[in-house]
DNA sequence: AATGAATGAGGGTTCATTCAT
DNA sequence: CATGAATGAACCCTCATTCAT
């Protein structure tokens, strides 16, 4: 009883680190890519950045590749997590939801500017990597799948006429990544508000009745 | 005198072929980084490409780096001298210009995804490198000033209020290199006329008088 | 009393099981050489080979080259104890003995596929590894010391002039080694009982009377 | 004209170095493996015992790998030039020239102990190897087919009878195999001349006639 | 006694850069 | 100007060994 109480516990525990020591080396990796640039970042770096020793890239994941496509991975379920979890706190309407996921876009929590440079960083090598490509085309289809989603109820319930919901989706979502670009690359010329209004903007051409052009 | 006449002849003409060897190695360039990726792209790689040999690069550039550097300046260069040679192409009007302008954006000459993945690729790796994060911030400004002038006519011209040029002018900016994004990660859902029936969408809001609804 | 007892059962228990455990780990090795080569053999081979943990070599062994000195100590040992058991099964006469050792030389048991390879392993690195040239060394010796006493005594007792015990034994010795090397490099080309043939076919040269020509 | 020359000089002089450059390091290695064994000999060795710097290697072989087969290779050509030239140099008859590659079997320019130790040491690793084994299998059976050759000579004008050509040829192959293991494990115990003997006095079996015993 | 996560020295390999030709 | 052999720093990765559990 005993015994095995203590080795489930130990195993447990065991098992427990190695999660954590995986997060503690994708989040390092995050800082290095955000610091150095993709091409720059070198498995030292990141474990240097961990405070941990070199093997244990190879030890928790199984290649420098597999160590950035988790890193991506993690990236895309963490901000796909706030995007539920910000719906779930809006209010009940779909345009409730809609805003609140562009509020969720230009928060500080997904507008890190050291996220962002991690996201282009991964979108510059996607092409020539077809395991990114592919993580980062399930991750926007996710989105504009709910983005598309909450647009058709709008259309729907607002009685809007002559509008396509994907078109407008598709454009919002367009819109929020090239808003990014312009915060990482000129922070100065496109404040996070900025970049919120100039969306919120788009959106009320679409909806007007939910939207107010700001 | 004969002599001098022959040198300077024979000066004229290697100033020449040396423009000719430096085009030829950047436009390697562009086609190993849009087929491998920034970070894979060697030397070897783009002189091999360009069909020459190993040492031309540091004969002609002084180092890989200015290479690149150089790359995205014909890119960037590139692109300025399409924009302007549209709007002389295009009819009287500011919103004649603007038109063009996203005509040309979703043109395949512009729109060529070899291009665009380079492109990305700098954009990747210009958070990291204050040079490329130069000359993409000057290159994104210089657009911005233009169509932002095209903006502020149309406003001005076609009476529109309650509405800022710069706004305007930014979610455009954004929304095409979005729409850029999209067509270069799923490209199968999203075919240029689709991105430039959104460009106009979007355009149509702010400036209805002047752009249809598509 | 019987906490001494106890733990005398014990540890005698215990004893066994750490020689059970060593023989295991001995045979994952021999495996795994066979297998992957010398060079290529790596602690977590051995011990995935066996089935047990990884940290187990360095337990019951020091260091890994204790374990490859330890196989091939065993390797050894193991030939050795065949060839007392095969002379004690054979026949009176030191030419009954002499047959039998070269019966056993090219009998399942010995001419193993994966302990040739073992064998060829560890003599590839003898030569620049003092232990594992000892041992070997000591074995050869040892063989050699037998056949050659073997064949004193036909000599002796069959009234053969001219000839050297030690000649023909070392001869022996080499034909079998290099007819293992056959076996092992090429085994279509050279099957055991072509091998034993061509070593009685060396013996009846040197005793015509005791082997016949095959 | 003279450019041209200049050119073709210039070339053949490259390519001259090329190969050059490629026998330094295959002796280097030849000369590192006989000190170190095969599993201890790093690129860094080789180079270094090349005097020469490490990227070399990767630059004239593709792999260490690669280095290895060539110098398996070489080491295998030398030995079957030799053999030739040896028969070419010997007398008339077919057990001349068998007697001639005994001869050079034990002579100092084969019987190398570096190139012993090479040779065992690819012998350990060949198994595990493919293409280590198929160029040593390639190699044995050329040899043996020489071997075979002068054997079938000899017992058609020497009216040998109840003798297999491919029989006496194998286990003369496999006794020069077995004694240079000897020589190079126990050199003490048996000097080149000893071991010349013990193979001519196999041959003198066969061949009581043309081979007489030592 | 047994486990396997952690360490880090050392391996093979790549590649920007140099320079003799 | 042009070539490509040569260099060696720096990379990713492997793996024997250690040690907390």
């Amino acid at each position: 009883m005993k015994k095995d109480n203590k080795n489930t516990g130990a195993r447990g525990k065991r098992e427990k680190n190695k999660e954590l020591r995986r997060l503690q080396l994708i989040r390092a990796t995050i800082r290095s890519v955000a610091r150095r640039g993709f091409a720059e970042t070198t498995m030292a770096d990141v474990t240097r950045e961990a405070g941990l020793s070199l093997g244990l890239i190879n030890l928790h994941f199984k290649s420098k590749d597999r160590l950035m496509e988790e890193t991506l991975r993690h990236l895309s379920g963490e901000y796909e997590s706030a995007c539920f979890a910000a719906m779930a706190s809006a209010g009940p309407t779909a345009a409730d939801k809609l805003r609140a996921l562009v509020e969720l876009d230009f928060s500080p929590r997904v507008c890190d500017r050291r996220k962002l440079a991690v996201w282009f960083s991964f979108w510059g090598e996607a092409r020539s990597r077809p395991t990114y490509q592919q993580i980062c085309a399930r991750n926007d289809r996710r989105y504009e799948k709910i983005v598309t989603d909450l647009c058709q109820e709008i259309i729907e319930v607002g009685g809007y006429a002559g509008i396509r919901a994907a078109t407008v989706a598709n454009g919002l979502s367009a819109l929020v990544n090239g808003l990014w670009l312009d915060m990482l690359m000129t922070p100065d010329d496109m404040p996070p508000e900025n970049a919120r209004d100039i969306s919120v903007f788009y959106l009320s051409h679409a909806f007007p009745n939910h939207f107010a052009n700001p």
